[in-house]
RNA sequence: UGCCCGAUGGUGUAAUGGUAGCACAACAGACUCUGGAUCUGUUUGUUUGGGUUCAAGUCCCGAUCGGGCAACCA
């Protein structure tokens, strides 16, 4: 089998590459993947680290995987934690390569005063309404502020005093000196140092001022030896200006900033502080909540990080900003799960079948298949007994032709059990089918057809007998529209979310189904992929999370 | 009304001046002990106006549309 994710990848950035190592720019080359410790990663991320990581493993570099932690205010070591579980899940290694932005604080406030003491930067005491004034706006060129020509001595010993805690939080900032009239308003003299009281995660009360993410991350860069730094579109205004960072300080080695389009996905939504939202509203139970897109969440619902990584793949890599289907997604997991899990009967919406001519109280072990896909999967046995549960949508009492399951008349093979003929049903005062009767034929032993006989039908069942009983959750869309976000002003895209977005059912299962360890998956005939939660399930007793369903090219007329 | 970036079927993505291809989706048929899978087929595309060239999706100029940029967030 010729997987995809084999495949040779091309797209401009690993152009960009091959072409870098085919002059002599750079004999090995070093990504990175600078996550902040803000939040849970999710499948945008993951696309993300499939190019960090991907590309550096196919181009035999490495990849440094490093913690953007330069804004203490949000960032926690819970959230380090579930960056480094989720990148390993998906199958990456960051060897020895690990890092934090925090440990090189020192380095970068020596960089800072190497910048006021070469007139390229100075501390500045407008406050933050008086520098939008300043600023100026895109069409109009700013003015400089007016401590632009302090003294660099004089900022110097600002600064010092700035780290020795002197002053307020927002009261002083430290400003790169570029240049107040370009059209690019992040080279009108941005703040690289800013003062925060806030403990820091990892430093502690070590540091009062901390470096912004346009001055730390050019220098982390080089620090690294990094040489192709890959960032979302949302940076390509900032690229100038990491630029000149390196520039000014005289780094040998520049990494090369390239900005490739960031991952929308329909029908969820791929936003860090969205999906906060959710967790904190209670929207959802959690960042791994099945119906999340974060990559515990498609993890807890039963994702395989091959389907994932193969997603990645398949969506290329481009400066294009779209939409990608989330059914792809769904598409992946399938066209995995087809060759690899095993398949199980379990009955989502009981309904009782009776076989009239079949002795009460004898069981039969049939033998059944259990990955059509897969020979090696071997078979298994299940039980046969004279009450057997169907899908209610098995049985029409007034079925069109076009109908291959039960209805009166009509026969259908009970997969891997017999061929019945139904005889009609039973119902209740209020019209609902409470029983539904039929004959089988002893002749069709295991569902075969001795006679050659041909059954358009065949359904999954379990026997009434030997039935297990297992709590199911079948989830569907978070957001009921295919562009949650794209709302009219004023409108919460949370009125987008989906009410039906998980339904919690109690299905019937065949035996070998109880045994399932938590994370088994299998594929319920003709229903879908399940998985054994991770969390909710005890031995002897599963609750299993449907990943997706099959797909239906039933259609009801 | 400033700057930067982008535009190829419904969606995503190839074609690096030389036959517009692939995948998902949709639809149809074949096959099938899963209405799954598999196989076959079908529908649908270079935003627009000029220019360069024997030849333009590709290069140049203009327009249109979309995204990003005015945190001491990343």
């Amino acid at each position: 089998m010729t997987t995809p994710e084999t495949a040779p990848i091309s797209d401009f950035i690993r152009d960009i590459i091959t072409d870098d190592l085919k002059t002599g720019k750079h004999t090995r080359i070093v990504t990175r993947f600078p996550p902040e410790p803000n939040g849970y990663l999710h499948i945008g991320h993951g696309k993300a680290v499939c190019l960090d990581f991907g590309s550096a493993l196919e181009f035999n570099g490495e990849c440094h995987l490093r913690m953007d932690d330069t804004n203490p205010s949000k960032e926690s070591m819970e959230y380090v934690e579930s960056i480094k579980t989720d990148i390993r899940w998906l199958g990456f290694d960051w060897g020895e390569h690990f890092y934090y932005s925090a440990d090189y604080f020192e380095r970068m406030y020596e960089a800072a005063r190497t910048l006021i003491r070469n007139g390229k930067a100075y501390v500045c005491e407008l406050s933050q309404e008086q520098w939008k004034e300043y600023r100026g706006i895109p069409t109009q060129p700013g003015k400089g502020s007016p401590f632009r020509s302090r003294p660099a001595e004089e900022s110097l010993d600002f600064f010092a005093r700035m780290r020795a805690g002197e002053f307020g939080d927002g009261t002083l900032c430290v400003r790169a000196k570029i240049d107040m009239a370009s059209p690019n308003l992040h080279l009108r003299d941005p703040v690289i140092y800013r003062i925060m009281r806030v403990p820091h995660y990892r430093t502690g009360d070590a540091w009062c001022i901390y470096p912004t993410y346009d001055f730390a991350h050019p220098l982390e860069d080089a620090f690294e030896g990094i040489t192709h730094s890959l960032c979302t579109l949302e940076f390509e205004v900032h690229r100038p200006l990491y630029d000149w960072f390196i520039a000014e300080l005289g780094f040998e080695k520049k990494p090369r900033q390239i900005e490739f389009a960031r991952l929308n996905v329909t029908y969820t939504v791929l936003s860090k502080r969205k999906l906060l939202e959710l967790v904190q509203g209670g929207l959802v139970k959690g960042w791994d909540d099945p119906r999340m897109p974060t990559l515990c969440g498609l993890r807890r619902r039963g994702f395989t990080p091959e389907s994932i990584r193969n997603f990645c793949h398949r969506i290329g890599i481009t400066k294009f900003d779209g939409y990608t289907d989330i059914a792809l997604l769904e598409f992946c997991l399938r066209d995995e799960l087809n060759k690899t899990a095993p398949r199980a009967m379990a009955v989502l919406d009981p309904v009782k079948v009776v076989i009239e001519n079949y002795p009460a109280g004898q069981v039969e072990w049939m033998e059944a298949v259990n990955n059509p896909e897969d020979p090696a999967a071997g078979t298994r046995k299940v039980p046969f007994s004279r009450e057997v549960f169907v899908e209610r949508e098995d049985f029409m009492e007034d079925a069109p032709k076009k109908f291959f399951r039960l209805a009166p008349g009509r026969e259908v093979r009970l997969r891997y059990g017999y061929l019945v003929t139904c005889t009609g049903c039973v119902k209740d005062a209020s019209g609902k089918v409470t029983e539904i009767r039929c004959t089988y034929d002893p002749a069709t032993q295991g569902g075969n057809t001795p006679d050659g006989r041909k059954v358009k039908g065949t359904i999954h069942w379990v026997a009434a007998s030997h039935a297990g009983r297992v709590e199911l959750r079948l989830y569907d869309r978070l957001f009921k529209v295919e562009h949650p976000e794209a709302v009219p002003e004023g409108v919460d895209y949370k009125t987008n979310l989906n009410p039906e977005s998980l339904k919690t059912i109690e299905a019937v299962v065949e035996p070998s189904v109880l045994q399932a360890a938590a994370g088994t998956r299998f594929q319920f005939e003709r229903k879908g992929y399940v998985i054994a939660d991770a969390i909710d399930s005890a031995p002897g007793k599963p609750v299993f999370n449907q990943i997706v369903p099959l797909r239906d090219s039933w259609t009801k007329t």
